[in-house]
DNA sequence: CGTCGTTAGGTGACAATATCACTGAAGCGA
DNA sequence: TCGCTTCAGTGATATTGTCACCTAACGACG
């Protein structure tokens, strides 16, 4: 598979110098996989670091009761630094990244990252700031789940998941699963959004009517 | 200050060779702070990386509605990688780091970080081991929160909170935010366990009276 | 087209937890 | 001792989660 100097896409290695970049096109390969597939969770953990080239990675976690949240999802130019922290951990842990649509990703074994690491403190950056980043999501979603309230976390999913479109197609479950409740719960609050106008319902579908509305909700937090 | 040779008490710098660990002891300052003294937070951002050589720091976070849950806590012999995390973060964030008890810490200048990570590979694996450790706290506390029982967290943290003592001292609203619920939540539960003959209690005060019993429920998740 | 099996979604009853608005009790300093 | 503050207890109510079960929609297939 070729993508050409994919280098360029992304903040830390766009920054590099020009034989640093022809190095790493050498020595990382680059993947697609199809959606649903799971790059990485508690049986399959990767030995390399992941940069997303194209596509979204969901990554959620499960509970023994069976029961899921996503975490955070990683969007294309980014990369997936959980599966380094993962590959040191020692702790169990039930985390997984799955991808949310076809993904193209940039593998990078584990000796170039530490050369990269110890080399360009570009690099270094661009790694730290992306655990800064997983950190900083991983605490609002502590903040939410411990303190928000279930309309307000669901009216602001809606909106991240409707992005500039105009319907969302997901299941009551999958919703559920998104913000770690019940189906139960999202089909009565989403029943309660309809009634109000804010969205319609379809089997599958929901289509956001009032946008603003939604936006007032989920921002009275 | 003089605390002797605090290389010798961290992972990621006892591996050192011998000229570097020298070097640091010149360039990082030890420092002690009382009791409750804030090591970091939203508007106290520290531009270093800490190293706790002695006490403990509580890291918690705040909601916007004034309730608090532990996130979890550095031990000495730990650094507290977080701080790193918000100097890079551009996002709010509402984590703060509070010293639970006196405290000795090593601050070690981020140009002299810098340099260790660059050129030590032991003292790399160490920062990243961090990282992921705390991000695996981070999850356990989602899980926690998002799917757990309130007697079995409660359980649980007693069960930390007294670590190898008989007693507990802390009332019930410091406890319902260690868990981020509310003090009448813990009333209830601890009274709970009274009658179940697992604690004792009086004002500010909590014995541990059953800790095989506490252990059971805690470990039923 | 009908039948069947599967999945999406609805509903009522109840349990667990959170919130609110109080109450009295315990400790502490003047 | 008095008065103040902090700690803890309690009932009423709201929100969210759990359980059991139901109906409706859709697709595969004869």
């Amino acid at each position: 598979m070729n993508i050409g100097d994919w280098t360029e896409r992304f903040q830390g290695t766009k920054a590099l110098p020009r034989p640093v970049r022809d190095r790493l096109l050498k020595v990382a390969q680059v993947r697609a996989y199809p959606k649903g597939h799971e790059v990485f969770g508690p049986h399959n953990v990767p030995d390399s670091l992941l940069f997303l080239f194209d596509g979204t990675i969901r990554v959620s976690q499960t509970s023994d009761s069976g029961r899921d949240i996503v975490l955070y999802r990683v969007d294309a130019g980014e990369s997936c630094v959980l599966t380094t922290a993962c590959m040191l951990a020692e702790e169990a842990y039930n985390a997984e990244g799955i991808a949310e649509t076809d993904i193209t990703v940039i593998v990078l074994p584990k000796p170039a990252f530490d050369n990269l690491v110890a080399e360009e403190p570009a690099f270094r950056n661009f790694v730290f700031a992306a655990y800064s980043r997983r950190l900083i999501d991983l605490l609002r979603v502590v903040d939410d789940v411990a303190f928000g309230r279930i309309d307000v976390r669901l009216a602001d999913r809606l909106l991240t998941l409707v992005g500039g479109d105009k319907e969302i197609s997901a299941t009551h479950a999958q919703i559920a699963s998104e913000l770690g409740t019940a189906r139960e719960v999202i089909s009565r609050v989403l029943n309660d959004f309809q009634k109000r106008g804010f969205i319609a319902q379809s089997r599958g579908r929901i289509a956001i009517v009032d946008k603003a509305a939604l936006r007032t909700l989920a921002d009275s937090a």
